[in-house]
Order: C-alpha cells, then structure tokens, then sequence
DNA sequence: AGGTGTGAATTATTTCACAGCG
DNA sequence: CGCTGTGAAATAATTCACACCT
C-alpha cells in the first residue's frame, strides 16, 4: 500500500477546516477548484489527495460538502476522542490548553506536569498541575495516547524517554532540539527559532527565496 | 541565481543551533557526519546544505564551527535586529513574548497589539498593550519588519491587510486560517490543529505513514 | 457543459558515489 | 588516509492533460 506523504496529511486537515466552514454555511457540494483556492493550493493537487483514499466526488458536480467532511475526519482519526497530556505548565502550555480547535477536534487534555515543585499544585482550568512522578501511572490509568513537550531544551530527550516509557505514542514538541523516539512513536516539531529565521533569511536574500508563501 | 528550498533554510536553522552547541563547548571543527547525527539528517545532506552557500569546510578535516557558526549567522541575515510586532495579545502572543530564543537570535519586540479596548492599556512586561490604531504609526516609526500574528481566523485577513499597509515585509502566522499577503512579503504559518491532526492520523494510520518521525 | 480520477510528464529534493584536496 | 564538494542517479511531490462520467 502506498504510503502517504506528511504534506498531504496536512493539506487533507486543511480541507477539513474549510468544508467545515462550507457545511455550517450549508453549502451541498463543492469543486476542487473551489477548496484549492480556499486552501492556496491547485486543483490537481486537491484531486490527486482525495483520491488516495477514495472516490469522493461526483463528475461535472464536485464533492459533496457534507459526506466528504465526514471522510475527512474519518480518515483523519477524528472520530474518537483522543486523550492528550501537556507537559510543561509554562506560556505555551497555557496557550494550548487554551486553544478553542483542541477540544473542537476531539482533543481532550487529561493532565498538565511540571517538575517545578513550585508549580506542583497550582490550578489549571478546572484541575491543578501534576508531578512528573505522577505521569507514568496517571497515563496508563486514564489512556492518554498523544503528548504535548512544552518545556526547555535541557533534558527534553529524558522527558521523552519518560512519556514514552509510559505508553503515549504521539509527540508534539515544542522544545527546540532534536529528540529521538523508537518506530511506534509519532513525533512532529514546532520549532519557533526556526520559523523566524526562515522569515530573517526571506527578508535577507529576497532574490534566493522559493516562493513567497507558506 | 538557483533558487533555495524552504527545507534547506530550516536545516540551516538547526545546524547553527548546534554549532553554536558546539562552540561553546570549544569544538573545533565538526565533520557533516558529526553534524548529520546531531541534527537527525543525513552526511550528504549537510553538505549539499552548505555548499549552496560556498566552500567552508576544509577536506580531510571538516567545517571550523567557529567561522561556519559565523557564516550560519550570516546567511540567515541573523547579524543585524529585527524588530518584531506581536498582534495579539493573548496566551500564544505572552508565550512568544516570553520566548527566550526570541531575544537572543536577535528578534526585539518593540510593540503589541489588541483589538479588544479592554486589553489595551494593560501592562506587557515592560511595556503596555497598543491599539491597533497606533500600529501603522508605530511601525513606521520603528521601523518593525517582523509580525506575529496572533489572533483568531474571524478577521485575520483584514489585520493582514492593515498591518502590510503599515510596512511589515515578514508574517508568522498563527491563526488557522489561508491568509495571502503580496509577493513582497514573506509568510509562515503555523497551525497547531493541522500538527494535532497529523499525529491523529499517524496514531489511526500506522501502517501508511511516510515515516515515524519529524 | 462541467468537473472528477488518474497515468504520464515535470519539477523538486534527497541520496549516491567518487574525484580531489589537505 | 579522511572528509569535502559536486555531478549524476534515484526518489518524491506536483502539475498536466485528457478519458470518462453525470
């Protein structure tokens, strides 16, 4: 079976957005004209991701907003709930907890560590911050699969060895340095430092850039 | 000129985020092998990276993480301040205030705004929260290049709009939402529900994912 | 007509492999 | 030697273009 490639992945959540969009709007049925352009992608490029996983449209008619939506989130694993803990009780674990698309997606976050006893204890939300100590069991005790690294770069890989030890099996790190998971794990990485200074390399060689957009 | 590829540039990123590891620990030189397992690629690539840019290394030896730490810097136009706006201020716009790469990569925030009039006014670390009002003024003024768009998708557009009408030539995007900005100005977005999505469908989809890692 | 699904062509990116220099 | 720099080969991703359905 061919494999799929991460960019279509991420092009497939973005068309989810937007038929979400379409469908609360009502809108029946729509092209892959109409998503490539609300998306900033090609229409072939629209085609070409769908049907690696089905045939969803209609000729001469387009995709139907609504079944496809369902699809979407089918093949997206947005059909179950999905237990998430964040680790890391700072300003970008606050962010995330915060964020309205987690929970809208399914995501529900079931627990927030810190290994700063200070932090230990205070509130957050409805609950109160965690001990690292308490992760391993509190883990396998709630199910949580997905977890968020929202802490330093310092001992990030042993946090990592720690949360996979307990059984989550996705990743998101935030931590800017490279952390290493065996096969099963997932991991993807927001590296901010990055992003910027692709912005000051854009701003800086003008002439050498790929393209204008992200 | 040939034209530089986005993955290229983020590698360059985390190459000098290691070499400058690695100068501080008083490493000499770094061979692209040695520099490949650091940064989780691969010999070739890092060679191939860095010789887009010119001849650094030296044979039978390797690259001096010195100078290339130097030249790194260099090419990612990290040698001068950029000046930052933060538009929005909320959780996502405090935490990368409070970033600490931020700063010390040479990105200065000189300003943060908010639509609602209830923030406005309040204090920001050392400064206050603006109104969007002042911002045209205010860019102007200091000269900002650089914004962080932190704010929901409702009228991420418009805010876009007003803030490339001021004289931003640089966007991080954070809202989840296609913006398009002209093709003097660069963009890079950042969309946590696509990443949480991606792990989803990497958890649901084991057997057809690219790779395991990111 | 209007728009999907898809093999084929194109373009981009990564990896190979080796000549050549210190 | 050891390791860079780089064309050439291999792979991956995108775009084209058109047969085919409604």
């Amino acid at each position: 079976m061919k494999r799929i490639a991460d960019s279509t992945v991420r092009r497939l959540s973005m068309y989810l957005r937007y038929l979400e969009d379409l469908d609360t709007r009502g809108q029946a049925t729509a092209s892959s004209d109409e998503l490539a352009h609300l998306c900033g992608t090609t229409p072939a490029q629209v085609r070409k991701d769908l049907s690696f996983f089905g045939s969803f449209g209609k000729r001469g008619l387009g995709y139907p907003v609504h079944e496809l939506t369902a699809h979407l989130r089918e093949i997206l694993g947005l059909g179950q709930e999905w237990k998430v803990i964040i680790v890391g009780a700072g300003k970008i674990g606050a962010a995330l907890a915060n964020y309205r698309g987690f929970r809208q997606r399914g995501f529900t976050v079931v627990g927030v560590y810190d290994s700063d006893p200070a932090k230990v204890g205070t509130p957050w939300g409805a609950s109160t911050v965690r001990a690292m100590q308490d992760l391993t069991t509190d883990v396998a005790r709630e199910g949580a699969s997905i977890a968020v690294l929202a802490i330093p770069s310092e001992n990030a890989q042993a946090v990592v060895d720690t949360i996979v030890g307990a059984g989550i099996r996705a990743i998101l790190n935030f931590a800017p340095t490279q952390i290493t998971v065996p096969p099963h794990v997932s991991l993807k990485s927001v590296n901010m430092a990055m992003e910027l200074e692709g912005l000051s390399f854009a701003l800086t060689n003008a002439e050498l850039i790929d393209q204008g957009a992200a």
